[in-house]
DNA sequence: AGCACGCCGACT
DNA sequence: GTCGGCGTGCTC
């Protein structure tokens, strides 16, 4: 029989130089080794066992010495013949590499921590073994008797950390070593490690002496005796993981761990009756559940207002597609994924209701994982990465609220679900469903084209009318030099509504929840020694930030530039609405939900719980407050910034500003009161405004559209934006014109039919992130294979390219900037 | 990106 | 004379 050769995406390749790797598959390995299965093969120069996934089998094609497939890492393949081709999709169109794709449609607690061993042979000479010559000699002077067994790890370190692979293979060629790899698979961390203090406060600080700040906030947070977690302890001292372990070494703290909840078991919650649906609901169910009854590829928007109850129809057509034996994947924004949606799906369809999202522990993902991949869980519920869930059988696939920024993944691969997932429902002749009240201009351009059937959901959930608006100009507030972020009109309807028992909600139209400290005297900010950006305060540990690395330093209430006291938040963030309700209300019970408030789990829902009793008059927050809540007490809702967020230079900032004013508005009056709302703006003409204020989705997109249509953005035209980052600002821009010069020269020559202006190098947003210069080059030109072929090409050849060295740079097609 | 190999300066 | 600097080139 003729050797078996296996082709495989490996781990340690690059982009540069990623491609399918042939190996030689040992004759003892011949049924073990898969299409889909995990394997272990020496990779590079050193013969680094390196992980990959086995893709295909090939001929002996090019005669050269094959390197041998040293183990197989899986009983069963992980990945079928579909989702090997998916990820073949992934790479041709995302500029990553085979293994990124295959990555990402794995659970993490599917990776293996290897333990490799050598285990020196019983009867080996070992005076003469250690008299050998240069490296052998030096691995083996490392056994002190025959049959001893060292790890890998342990003799790298022993000598210098260099890797010695090459020469244990020799030698455990020679059968003098014999390779042994036992794979532990990763702990699950269903536990989380709980700190505190093993001796008295004063006996540690003493011992800790004045040189480690951070160290003497540990035990001065833990000074009382209480417990707290190591990611806490971290989050709120600064501390790093390793002194904290220093400290445990030390006998400075103890340690143990406690029992994490596993995912929410659905056999517990109640069964509930199928909705019954409005006529509306109805007709929507009908013309989806018809499309999905052809059982072929088919995309279709369920647009539906908010609080129209799309939630309902999604119900009923997983019910349908459960009954016709097929499975059903919704994905959700991360941040409606909340308690009550998981209950109303396990309520209806109880254990097999699956969930997958980024807050599951690694265990909880493989047990979620395993559920699906078995059949048990048919409906699954998450976030981005549920597209790849291996539901059998699929029949529907829902992407809710499809407009969501959340939906692209920012690290490699660069996807976004929405493709994911047609792509998916091709393949697997099951019905996409976009849902939203206010769709991407993407998605609705491609309604009007033809290419989805549009479903309308206009009427409210038990009648309740649209709120009145009020569009409040600030401009005359701030010309009259009155401070305060609540103007007059806002303020009459708060006193209004609060005066008849009823609540409001206050909406801050902030990205993030960026509270900027800043020195009132010397006009000091903290900023990040590594990134172009200031540090964001946040009070609950009394720190700065940096979103963007991590850094952390810590705020003392004295300015450490002049020595000052009067430090002060810069932008009125969260704390500051606060504080002047107060003022201005009094009585009043106000409610903060931002990240300051909210970062420990569990606290998101036990605050909106208090302000559905009615424990609170005013909910005030961020993005946070805007999506899936439903009060039947709320009748006024304010938007306190509602420009904030429209004149960013992103080409998606009016879709944005326009689908959360909408969506906010559409908080009030939900139930039996007609509600009002309040948007307060410096552009009280600006149509994006007024469109909202409206909730008229048609007028907006069809003045997007032209806008679009002029700026030649998506989606009448795709945009690919190359951005190269390094150390050396002069060495990235270097690089970049080199770059931008090839492109051209390329598109005068082979690619001139694909030509384009090539724009930049321009400064990414924010310049500097980690220390490293980030230039972006722009092009607007049609996402086709030969295009996507000449942007790979150049890609590959500059990342090979020896000059540029210290400089990466990666594609991205219509990213969000 | 790693990692090994090779060819030059500071050292026992 | 060697240890180790990082420039260069390759990864089945």
């Amino acid at each position: 029989m003729a050797e078996k050769i296996c082709a495989v995406a490996v781990d340690a390749a690059t982009y540069a130089i990623d491609k399918l790797y042939s190996y030689r598959v040992p004759d003892e390995l011949r049924e073990q080794v898969r299409i889909g299965t995990r394997v272990l093969v020496p990779f590079g120069f050193g013969n680094k066992r390196a992980e990959a996934v086995v893709l295909a089998f090939r001929k002996d094609d090019g005669g050269h010495p094959l390197k041998p497939v040293v183990e197989v890492l899986d009983d069963a393949p992980v990945l079928d013949a579909r989702q090997l081709k998916l990820a073949a999709w992934m790479r041709e169109r995302l500029y990553c590499t085979y293994f990124d794709c295959v990555r990402v449609m794995l659970p993490a607690g599917l990776w293996f921590k290897r333990n490799e061993t050598y285990t020196l042979a019983p009867d080996a000479d070992l005076a003469a073994l250690r008299a050998r010559e240069g490296e052998a000699g030096a691995v083996l002077a490392l056994f002190d008797r025959p049959g001893q067994t060292l790890a890998a790890s342990d003799i790298r370190q022993r000598l210098g950390g260099r890797s010695m692979t090459r020469v244990l293979d020799a030698l455990a060629g020679e059968g003098v070593l014999t390779y042994r790899s036992n794979t532990a698979q990763r702990s699950g961390d269903k536990t989380e490690r709980m700190l505190s203090l093993d001796v008295e406060a004063g006996a540690a600080a003493a011992r800790i002496g004045r040189r480690s700040p951070a160290r003497l906030d540990v035990v001065s947070i833990l000074a009382d005796g209480g417990w707290m977690s190591w990611k806490e302890l971290c989050y709120m001292t600064g501390v790093s993981d390793a002194a904290l372990r220093d400290m445990v070494k030390k006998g400075l703290l103890r340690m143990r761990h406690e029992e994490r909840l596993r995912a929410p078991d659905f056999s517990e919650v109640p069964k509930a009756a199928p909705p019954v649906l409005s006529t509306q609901q109805q007709q929507a169910f009908d013309g989806l559940a018809a499309l999905l009854d052809e059982r072929t590829p088919r995309a279709a928007l369920l647009f539906g207002v908010t609080g129209s109850g799309k939630t309902q129809v999604y119900l009923k057509l997983i019910a349908r597609a459960l009954g016709q034996g097929r499975g059903a994947i919704v994905l959700v924004p991360e941040i409606g994924l909340t308690p009550q949606v998981l209950r109303q799906f396990a309520a209806q369809f109880g254990d097999e209701v699956a969930v997958l999202h980024s807050a599951l522990s690694v265990g909880e993902r493989y047990d979620s994982f395993k559920k699906i991949q078995s059949g048990r869980a048919r409906v699954v519920i998450g976030t981005r990465s549920a597209v790849f869930a291996p539901v059998k059988d699929l029949g529907i696939l829902i992407i809710d609220e499809e407009q969501d920024g959340a939906y692209r993944s920012e690290q490699s691969p660069r996807y976004h679900a929405r493709d994911v997932a047609k792509y998916r429902a091709a393949q697997e002749n099951a019905l996409l469903v976009f849902g939203s009240a206010t769709p991407s201009v993407e998605t609705y351009y491609g309604s009007q084209q033809g290419k989805y059937p549009v479903f309308t959901l206009s009427e409210r959930f038990l009648g309740a009318g649209l709120p009145d608006v009020l569009i409040a100009d600030m401009r005359g507030l701030a010309r009259e030099g009155r401070g305060g972020v609540i103007g007059p009109q806002l303020e009459s309807e708060l006193i209004g509504a609060l005066g008849r028992g009823k609540q409001a909600i206050l909406f801050l139209n902030r990205r993030g929840n960026s509270r900027v400290i800043g020195c009132a005297i010397c006009g000091w900010v903290p900023e990040c020694p590594s990134c172009s950006t200031s540090m964001t305060y946040h009070s609950a540990s009394g720190r700065a930030m940096c979103h963007y690395c991590g850094a952390s330093v810590r705020i003392t209430g004295r300015c450490p530039a002049c020595g000052g006291e009067s430090l002060f938040t810069e932008t009125p963030g969260t704390q500051k609405v606060e504080q002047e309700l107060h003022e201005k209300f009094p009585a009043a019970r106000v409610l903060r939900m931002d990240a300051d408030t909210m970062h420990t789990k569990g606290a998101h829902e036990k605050l909106l719980a208090q302000f559905a009793k009615g424990e609170a008059d005013i909910l005030l927050g961020t993005q946070m407050v805007t999506k899936g809540l439903d009060f039947e007490n709320v009748t006024l809702v304010g938007v306190l910034d509602a420009d904030q967020s429209l004149y960013a230079q992103d080409y998606r900032a009016r879709e944005r500003t326009f689908s959360l004013i909408t969506q906010v508005v559409g908080r009030a009056g939900r139930r039996f009161d007609t509600g009002k709302a309040v948007i307060q703006t410096y552009s009280p003409t600006h149509p994006v405004i007024l469109a909202a204020a409206r909730q008229d989705y048609e007028a907006f997109f069809e003045r997007e559209l032209e806008t679009r249509q002029a700026l030649r953005c998506p989606p009448v035209c795709d945009l690919t934006v190359l951005t190269a980052a390094g150390e050396v600002e002069q060495q990235v821009l270097k690089s970049l014109l080199a770059l931008k010069a090839r492109l051209q020269s390329l598109m005068e020559g082979q690619y001139a039919d694909v030509k384009a202006p090539v724009l930049g190098p321009a400064a990414a947003q924010v310049v500097r992130v980690m220390g490293r210069y980030r230039y972006h080059l722009t092009m607007r030109a049609r996402n086709t294979a030969r295009w996507r072929s000449l942007i790979a090409g150049v890609l590959r050849e500059f990342l090979l390219d020896s000059k540029n060295r210290g400089v990466t740079v990666f594609a991205d097609e219509n990213p969000d900037l």
